[in-house]
DNA sequence: TAGTGGTCTAGACCACAGG
DNA sequence: CTGTGGTCTAGACCACTAG
């Protein structure tokens, strides 16, 4: 894993002013010699810094360092709610904990069939005594078995990773903006007039299989997603 | 540009189901041979293919065909609003169109000082005789020389890359929901019960300028933000 | 025109999945 | 164990930027 020991480095290297923004860095050449590696495997961490928006490079030109954005506790797919708050102070109430079948809509995201069962999940997220997020959460019981109360009063994610051993690699979600529902508004005390940032998701284990189909909505003085888009054609 | 043209057989290929969803395609040798390079660049275009969720890659076992969702007109960073439109339906009202000094916000997302000058811009995007969108648009004059009235009621976006032969190529945004302002509620018709998705982007040139800042605050019920991450440690 | 990043090769070896 | 994707090399040549 040479290439990601260079990422780190030179990580590092910017969050430490060492390569300051705006400027040049070495050019490829140069760090694949300090590095010891070949051109290609220094291509390949530049390609990922780049795409964290910590570098860009400009063919002719060199490498820059661009502007070190400071997010303040954005969403991040998949990472789950609990990681982006202290642990201390993120409470969870359990609404709903049940195993049923999945409708036709989450069978579909979840790739099961409707005769199989999915633990049906609904939480409030508080915070500080307020609540935050309504997270409705669908998973098929046999891909994650195991399944108590004390888990998903806690954190889901934590548990698949840390107790099943299993790795979450990709998700894919869509933003929106809604109205409360009835729950929503009786769980997150609002009325007609507030309304809810919603992110629904499929998230996906390394094996390929869904293992989450999930809805949370958010209230929007807590939620913001940022992100770089690049284009390269 | 090996890859690109790799890329382009294997997307027509799902598209076309010849590669069906969640079998397996042929190993990256193979494919290899089969174009005519090597497997380098056969994985580099994997790779890409991976990052638009196409395809999944599993170590060990093999390149699988993903879900291809069908996006419903999401709003995409780098084309602009009036790429997401039929072009005659998309209606443009100009608001403001001066040039100014930039306040000490803009100019620190610009990048310039704050005794430069920079167009600023107030437009409505209207569909079907609907205001769906508010835009503030920032951009430093000599970066984006000879904009006119007839320019911005059209797309600015075509402006700078057919025109002034400029490429677009990456953006910095944060997605938040916002409450109407009294302008928003001026010329979108909106009351205080109302909610916007705002969208606030920073958009970059390939020599690195940035030649736009800006806020639009959209309709909730004409936005959605569509993506997939994926980690890779 | 010199120097930079971009693409590509042909092949080696490693890490992992699954029978 | 076999076959798969993942990483890496050493160097060639291309495409672009900028003086």
């Amino acid at each position: 894993m040479k290439y990601k020991h260079v990422i780190k480095v030179l990580t590092e290297r910017i969050q430490n002013n060492i390569y300051q923004y705006g400027k040049k860095m070495p050019t490829v050449r140069e760090l694949a010699q300090e590095f010891g590696v070949s051109v290609m495997t220094i291509k390949k961490a530049l390609d990922y810094l780049t795409q964290y928006g910590l570098i860009e490079k400009r063919q002719g030109s060199g490498i820059y360092v661009k502007m070190n954005s400071n997010k303040i506790n954005p969403h991040i797919p998949l990472l789950g709610n609990s990681a982006r708050f202290p642990k201390e102070e993120l409470k969870t109430k359990v609404i709903v904990f049940d195993v049923v079948h999945p409708s036709k809509d989450v069978a579909e995201q979840l790739q099961i069939n409707e005769d199989d069962f999915v633990y049906k999940i609904e939480r409030i997220r508080i915070l500080d005594g307020k609540p935050l997020i309504m997270e409705h959460v669908y998973m098929p019981i046999n891909v994650i078995p195991g399944l108590t109360k004390e888990i998903i009063e806690n954190s889901i994610y934590t548990y698949i990773q840390k107790d099943l051993n299993l790795k979450i690699t990709s998700s894919n979600f869509t933003i929106t903006g809604v109205r409360p529902d009835n729950d929503d508004k009786k769980y997150l005390n609002l009325t007609d007039t507030d309304f809810l940032m919603q992110i629904k998701q499929t998230v996906y284990l390394s094996d390929g299989t869904a293992f989450e189909y999930s809805i949370d909505k958010h209230l929007p003085s807590e939620f913001s997603y940022e992100a770089i888009e690049t284009r390269n054609d």
